[in-house]
DNA sequence: GGGTCTTGTTGATGCAGATCAAATAGCCCG
DNA sequence: CGGGCTATTTGATCTGCATCAACAAGACCC
């Protein structure tokens, strides 16, 4: 593990108030692993023995069932994933492959384990961050069974333009393919989805999605907090709202 | 409060472990109240001032989206509900309304959070229940994204029929319309479900549903643990789970 | 520069599931 | 017991989205 990753580590709202000591601890226990791309390092079902954070590159979540295949989420630097499954020394409920060539850091599940349990600043940083990750997935169960797949485009592409700072313009995060997927709908509607957005303020050229019409968009799109997510100031964000998003995240 | 509500509530893995103490002051700080059937008690978006434990009835946690509405759980004695919320500090992202007679007990979250900042053990075990939330709703999400409806019906009738000690009978928990909205379907089109299942070893009567042929029912659902949870053993079974299966909860 | 491989778009068609409408069946309550 | 609820079922129809198929457009790679 680089000498350069720990400050970028300590940043994240799970490690920034624990002890020193104990951060120390936890990072000597750590392996730093690169992988290439389209790499499965984590298969569902198995025992969950690391806590992942991503330094480099983008790490998408999936789970499988019979034939079928869906993104859960996409993951990208510098943030964790799989904490619930290490708390709770249970099989892997999702998959994980690299979407491009990454750099992984793994933390032993029974290091984290041991640690909230010595360190109480650490358990009550544990503690915000799943009720963070919680409160995320149920979000987007919301969407999936209150929106259709045309609002449920439209909505992202608020959302998007709301984490880029209410950008008119921004560049998708990740192919349409796994958009799709990750939106609950194949790859051919969410273009039609996209397309038929032309007529309601969104243009697209490629990756870049523009928005002509916010409040034509907004009609569509029905933004809610509630479902969405909360504003773009850093302190309350979501991180797993933003790993969808495709953000850096800003170390303020 | 009653006083025969308080060893009940203690029995929860949330407030098993932490100390006498802090569990009685907790107790002191909380209300209790009833409520009529139908009555909605938390509106989502409005600020968490309290964790909820049904002590006696049926609670339904829903949301809503412009005219729209869907159940994401349904809550049984003894359990709490809305627990991330509180522990945020955030707006409820689920309203909570009782589907009959219900004695609630509230426990403000301003107590909450400072307990488990002064008690380790809940610390702990806030961590493993906020765990367990989590793993549960991604359950949720996984179903609705990987099965049909004629799939999530099945997999339901497995999965109350395994929890209900692998009855080959059970009665349905809540009523069918309310079913069908948290499987993410019409009233209808969980009717007609059931009724394509009846040529794969289902029979219903009423509110009772019969497995007359295990395997071919299986065949349909494809049950699967990360997605239906784990077995119906007690120590590792996931409260949110229970949930919807409408179980009293056993007080081992 | 011309394969080939993957991703994205478009079109045609089919089907799962929604919607609308009406008939039953329970259920509560006087 | 009968009347008025509401939940459920059934039927008819519609439509959103999936599927299948073909093509276009890059990206990569000798």
């Amino acid at each position: 593990m680089r000498d350069e990753d720990k400050p970028e580590i300590r940043k994240l709202a799970l490690f920034r108030d624990m002890s020193p000591d104990n951060f120390e601890t936890l990072m000597q226990a750590a392996y730093a692993h690169a992988f290439p791309a389209q790499l499965e390092m984590i298969r569902q079902g198995e025992p969950a023995d690391f806590l992942h954070i991503v330094m480099e590159g983008t790490v998408e979540l999936f789970s499988g069932w019979r034939d079928r295949e869906t993104t859960m989420a996409v993951v990208r630097p510098v943030s964790t994933f799989i904490l619930a499954a290490c708390i709770k020394d249970a099989p892997y409920l999702m998959s994980a492959r690299t979407v491009e060539k990454s750099r992984i850091i793994m933390i032993p599940a029974k290091d984290l384990r041991a640690t909230f349990r010595l360190d109480p600043e650490f358990a009550v940083s544990t503690i915000t961050e799943l009720a963070n990750c919680y409160r995320s997935v149920v979000r987007h169960a919301k969407g999936l069974k209150l929106r259709n797949s045309k609002e449920r485009v439209a909505a992202y592409i608020c959302r998007q333009s709301r984490l880029a700072g209410n950008a008119a313009s921004f560049i998708l995060p990740v192919e349409k393919r796994l958009l799709a997927s990750y939106l609950g709908m194949t790859p051919e509607n969410l273009s039609r989805a996209i397309k038929s957005l032309q007529s309601d303020g969104v243009a697209v050229d490629g990756m870049r999605i523009i928005i002509t019409d916010l409040k034509a968009l907004e009609a569509i799109a029905g933004p809610d907090a509630l479902i969405d997510g909360p504003g773009t100031e850093m302190p309350g964000v979501n991180l797993a709202d933003m790993q969808m998003a495709g953000m850096q995240r800003k170390t303020n």
